[in-house]
RNA sequence: CGCGGAGUGGAGCAGUCCGGUAGCUCGUCGGGCUCAUAACCCGAAGGUCGUAGGUUCAAAUCCUGCCUCCGCAACCA
């Protein structure tokens, strides 16, 4: 019988830097899933890749001073490397810099254009040239800027949109016709009530203020912006064309399911779905946002250098357990976190003590009681039917939550697996059974119960944790490991030899751990602090251009709708008070700071921030626990610093 | 009044849509066991479900106000 195909995808990542753990969570994700299905007998095809055009892409290559292809070349490598890393089993890896691709996108915008659907109009609006923002009519405040309330001019910008307007009615039909297309449930309200029923925006799609995107072929001042670019991915990497689509484009589209962060849900399931109806293609079948994984309680952030990155965690942990722990800690519809206590943890209770001590002793007992291979003669007992049910109810179980998406409820049933096994051995207790000899053919049942509830173990933890599961099943001894093997109870053939009782998880001394790992961030920090030495250096002319003054605060106040900052009110000896915003709200508060006297940089160009315009800035620095603003008191307001 | 999420035994969470004995994991304590990685199994303690009202025979669950925390946006000149 043919397999049924199963299009599966991740989002594909932006190369503007290296991604930490939370990034990775996606492509694991996604992993487990086609590894599940691959194993339920489907043909998947699981895509990802990297997402490498757009104007931050340009100004951090030239930061770097290295061509923008260059610059993605290394990060879409370094994104690579980490997927490989974490062992998962994309079978494509596209890269919207990829020559069939950009072709492919430039047909599909010229096919749009041709029909219609996209149109050359102008990106006409009222400019507020201070926050160099466009506004339509409708967002501007009494006729002002509503960001800084100051005067707006029209101005206008070539620009290519798609008309989303026209398939607006379309698409809310479709997804209130196809409940499971957008999911979690929540979702849906959200896209339904807060941007198609008030009524969609055309769409612009192609911008002349950077280069570095797919040129439009008509017309080379524009390039495509990244919707119509990026979001084409999941088709031109099936061999979409307008022309004329491969075999494994008919085969595999539409995707059963895009799994994709929840930032991004509205591309995916409002212009994604309006540019496949535009082009006469069919839907995703599903598009699943799922949460974001976040930091402990205490917040990382890299200039304190304890971003978390994959690579630091399978180092310590192995590849296998940070799976594990991303699939397990992951609520599938609020966000999850992560530490190195919880991970330490969780390694150890779970892994270590219920999974691994679970193989070991079994391993052990057939080693010691029968030398590795079971006689084969069978006595069943009390608990063991109640056993076996608990075990093969878990298999449909798992299925379940996995079709709901719900991963870290699965790897918890499958754990739950391994936790009947070992009450199953207390109930059992096999070392009795040993002393007497009219008592082995019940223990040799008892332990190939157990070899038989460790290879159903394996089997169902593969799509999560693939080199373990190997690692178990050598260890009993078989390669039996088709999904059908465990849906009855007792494919272990009888004569299977068993390995060596060999640990699958070092047990770890959380405190040790912990120690060890304090010591690295601090070594990081050092390390920070040598780089200045380094930095590039600048002439005393280039100091001089800083205009430092001393500035007595007279006064202070928070601004509205900002957390962080403070207005201060300075006498700069100018007679004319300074306004200037501060980012230091959570430091101080405005009566710690009236009367002092501040360093100020004189001439720096004004801008808005909330509202407020700031003159200036204050110096202060970092500390352990926040900023320090530098002060000068006694000086002369206005006096010059150097 | 920018948007959104969350407040449940020491910690992390489920339960909230569709009211009706408050559940899971970790930790703690006690017990059991000795095959095993000081692992495993059993039991116990520990919660007025953020707060104040309201609806109801009945509220963690529905409604209203308030408090606190967090994320996003704004933005740390």
């Amino acid at each position: 019988m043919e397999k049924k195909p199963f299009y599966i995808t991740t989002a594909i990542a932006y190369t503007s830097r290296k991604p930490h753990i939370g990034n990775s969570y996606e492509i694991v994700l996604t992993d487990a899933i086609a590894r599940f299905k691959r194993m339920q007998g489907y043909d998947v095809f699981f895509l990802t890749g990297t997402d490498e055009h757009g104007q931050k892409i340009e100004e951090y290559a030239k930061e770097a001073g290295v061509t923008p292809k260059e610059y993605v070349d290394k990060v879409s490598a370094e994104i690579r490397q980490i997927c490989d890393l974490l062992n998962t089993t994309y079978d494509h890896f596209i890269r919207t810099t990829d020559p069939y691709h950009e072709k492919v996108v430039q047909k599909i915008f010229r096919k749009l254009y041709e029909q219609g659907d996209i149109y050359k109009g102008s990106y006409s609006g009222y400019y507020c040239v201070p926050c160099e923002s466009f506004f339509t009519e409708t967002q501007l405040k009494d006729g002002k800027c509503p960001d800084c309330g100051r005067e707006v001019q029209m101005a206008s910008e070539e620009a290519y949109f798609l008309r989303l307007s026209k398939y607006q009615k379309q698409l809310e039909q479709y997804i209130e016709e196809h409940p499971d297309f957008i999911y979690p449930e929540s979702r849906k309200k959200e896209m339904l009530n807060n941007f198609i029923k008030p009524g969609l925006q055309d769409l612009c799609v192609s911008r002349t203020s950077f280069k570095w995107g797919i040129p439009v072929d008509f017309d080379d001042k524009h390039v495509i912006y990244v919707w119509i670019d990026a979001l084409s991915n999941y088709i031109t990497a099936l061999g979409y064309d307008p022309d004329g689509s491969s075999e494994k484009y008919k085969k595999y589209w539409p995707a059963d399911v895009h799994i994709i962060g929840k930032d991004i849900i509205r591309f995916h399931t409002i212009y994604w779905p309006i540019m496949l109806m535009a082009l006469g293609e069919p839907l995703p079948k599903k598009v699943y946002g799922h949460p974001w994984l976040l930091f402990g309680e205490d917040k990382m952030s890299k200039s304190k250098g304890n971003v978390i990155y994959a690579d630091d965690l399978t180092s310590i942990f192995g590849v296998d357990a940070v799976r594990y722990y991303l699939l397990s800690e992951m609520p599938h519809a609020s966000d999850g976190s992560i530490t190195y206590s919880t991970m330490i943890e969780r390694y150890n209770s779970d892994l270590a003590n219920t999974i691994g001590n679970l193989v070991n002793r079994t391993v052990a007992m057939v080693n010691k009681y029968f030398g590795g291979v079971l006689p084969c003669n069978t006595v069943e007992a009390d608990p063991d039917r109640e056993f076996k049910a608990t075990l093969l109810a878990a298999v449909p179980q798992v299925e379940k939550y996995i079709d709901e998406f719900r991963m870290s409820d699965a790897v918890e049933t499958v754990l739950n697996m391994a936790k009947r096994s070992n009450k199953y051995i207390d109930e059992t207790m096999p070392w009795a059974l040993a002393k007497k000899e009219e008592d082995r053919d019940r223990l040799s049942t008892v332990l190939y119960n157990l070899l038989e509830s460790i290879r159903m173990l394996a089997v169902e933890l593969s799509p999560f944790m693939p080199a373990t599961a190997d690692a178990i099943l050598a260890q009993i001894g078989t390669d039996v490991r088709a999904y059908d093997s465990i849906q009855s109870f007792g494919a272990l053939p009888l004569t299977t030899k068993v390995g060596e009782a060999k640990p699958l998880f070092a047990r770890i001394d959380g405190e040790k751990l912990m120690a060890e790992l304090q010591e690295k961030q601090k070594a990081q920090q050092q390390k920070e602090k040598q780089v200045i030495e380094e930095m590039k250096q600048i002439h005393i002319d280039d100091f001089a251009k800083v205009e430092l003054r001393a500035a007595k605060v007279l006064e202070c106040e928070p601004i509205k709708r900002a957390k962080k900052l403070l207005k201060l009110t300075l006498d700069d000896g100018s007679g004319v008070p300074r306004i200037v915003a501060s980012g230091i709200a959570q430091y101080y508060k405005p009566e710690d700071l009236i009367g002092r006297t501040v360093i100020v940089v004189a001439n720096l160009k004004p801008a808005v921030l909330c509202g407020v315009e700031s003159r200036g800035m204050i110096l202060a620095g970092d500390t352990a626990d926040g900023v320090q603003v530098l002060f000068a008191d006694g000086m002369e307001p206005g006096a010059k610093i150097r």
